[in-house]
DNA sequence: GTCTATACTGAGATAGAC
DNA sequence: GTCTATCTCAGTATAGAC
């Protein structure tokens, strides 16, 4: 089982476009020469771009959730996982130079238009939200746990949104960095705030 | 004089409009509906689309570069003026939290686009940093003062696209403050690093 | 300087053959 | 399931009258 079918090839090469030259701006044509059919055929699969567009925001959904998931097999303690996070931005660097955060592009694009799947949209940054508020809560940080994951995720889309602007990988490593300082303070000020005791090893 | 000309009226609907619903989402009908004049009329003015996005992002420099000279004429201190870059996030929070940073969501755009004018909206932003560096240097941080510069606007980027995601001024409030406390250590360390001695009152 | 009328293009979408 | 042919519409842009 798992052959990919022409729906998959249609939805994975729609979000790469989406990606890289934005909902509005790729048409059937660009997705339909990517996947080798004719145009007509895609109405076979789908009955509006619309209907691509919330397949597309589906898959992104599961990955993220798959990607969530592993991380917190993988990590030993909340704030290794919170630097799994931190660190998608050094692994998605180059893409991210050139087309920013794929997450924050595609939700700015569908509020300019006023699109119906802005809320979709969001949910992938509600997914992230949510994780991190119970990595920082496990962290011993409940009272501002939600705040803390705010803050963190603006701070990815500013990183995000000016290395696209000025085409700065080193800029992304810096800030990294700073973000992983400031997590280490995070877990400092919540063991000396004596909110909640933690293992350290 | 200085009587506003049709240009200008299309100008500031322009402005508007590609702030609001984005530049290739907005049609001429919709400046023309909002400017009352024919469409026919606009090819008097400008040959092309792309005219007007470049006469919209020459406006925005403008009125930028004015917004900097008065903060540097109002500004008692370095520190003082970073803080009035800080609150225009508060002054705006209306629209950013409708539709985003406009200097961040129009950039974002036109890279989708792969836009020839990307490096011109791409000078608001230089604007911004080269500002926010000279203060960063007249604070007595003329080391990192480039790197502190980028942090800002990245933060700044950063809290504009979440405000918008999730409709939120609070957290723009809760941001701004944590800015403003950054800030102030900013000003103590570089005292106590004694990199630069500087008169506070 | 502003208008109306119109050309041209590319987009999304449909019908129906294979 | 996939194709070709075609429709409709909105968008940019042009021509030429007033």
């Amino acid at each position: 089982m798992s052959e990919k079918t022409t729906r998959d090839h249609i939805v994975e090469a729609a979000d790469d476009l989406f990606y890289r030259r934005g909902f509005e701006h790729t048409s059937f044509s660009d997705i339909a020469d990517v996947v080798q059919i004719s145009r007509g055929n895609f109405y076979y699969h789908f009955k509006t771009k619309d209907e691509i567009l919330d397949a597309v925001i589906n898959a992104r959904l599961a990955g993220t959730q798959r990607m969530l998931d592993q991380w917190e097999i993988e990590g030993n303690d909340p704030a290794d996982r919170i630097r799994s996070f931190i660190n998608i931005l050094i692994a998605n660097r180059a893409e991210i130079k050139r087309h920013g955060c794929p997450i924050g592009t595609l939700y700015s694009e569908l509020a300019k238009l006023n699109h119906r799947s802005q809320a979709e949209a969001n949910r992938l940054f509600t997914l992230f939200r949510t994780w991190l508020r119970r990595q920082f809560t496990l962290l011993g940080r409940e009272a501002d746990a939600d705040a803390l994951a705010m803050h963190l995720l603006a701070r990815s889309q500013g990183v995000a949104a000016l290395a696209n602007a000025f085409h700065d990988e080193k800029f992304i490593r810096q800030e990294v960095n700073q973000m992983i300082d400031w997590l280490a303070s995070c877990t400092e000020s919540a063991v000396s705030h004596g909110t909640r005791k933690l293992a350290r090893r």
